[in-house]
DNA sequence: ACCGTATATACGCATACACGTATATTCGAT
DNA sequence: ATCGAATATACGTGTATGCGTATATACGGT
């Protein structure tokens, strides 16, 4: 979970996965979409490849470039962590304390 | 979303984010829990505070921290559109919706 | 084989930020 | 009012990292 909050708690590569979300790209497109150095989007991708989110396939010299769904899967398990704590659902235990609780 | 993520992308902050979702600390139990010192927990805290992802309540000369759900639910809001990109095709009104993001 | 294109990496630099130490502030208790 | 407890802030320091420039590597076309 680290690692992919680390990933994506960049400015650039945040812009660069949401590129990515409507298609895989190019870094060449990226480049040119996010008017970015090249270097800087190699750079980029290769955080993002390390930590999961991306995977790339080589298609002669260039690479293309996609979302990995699997750390994004893991969010959202992770956030249903905190949905349930909240949203209601409470079970026995956590109510009998949340009356307890209550006035007080 | 980004300041989200960047409040989050911090071992420490990150930890002392899972030690609220089970129930609201003072600063000195999250010190203790933590074993952390007293002056980085407050930086921390004005982080995760600032970026809106807690909120302290005073008691007497403490203050009680805990989670706000606004970006959690914003967050699991974000993943949605990567859900759906992968779960299918968008239409033209879930795209919209999409680009809807706020803070960036 | 050679050259241009596409991408990755090396290196130096500047800035952001997490941490420790010290101090300020606020509040209850005596 | 004074003191101690709880929390926040100031300041200095070291390190991580994003960026630019330069270079390396891989591949296709000619």
């Amino acid at each position: 979970m680290l690692t992919t909050l680390t990933a994506l708690a960049e400015p650039t590569r945040l812009r660069i996965v949401e590129l990515l979300q409507s298609s895989p790209r190019y870094v060449g497109e990226i480049e040119k979409l996010l008017v970015l150095s090249q270097p800087q989007v190699s750079k980029h991708l290769r955080v993002l490849r390390e930590a999961g989110l991306v995977e790339s396939t080589a298609v002669a010299q260039r690479r293309l470039y996609e979302l990995r769904r699997q750390p994004f899967q893991e969010m959202a398990a992770w956030l249903e962590g905190y949905r349930r704590s909240w949203e209601g659902h409470l079970d026995a235990l956590e109510a009998h304390l949340e009356q307890i609780g209550d006035d007080q």
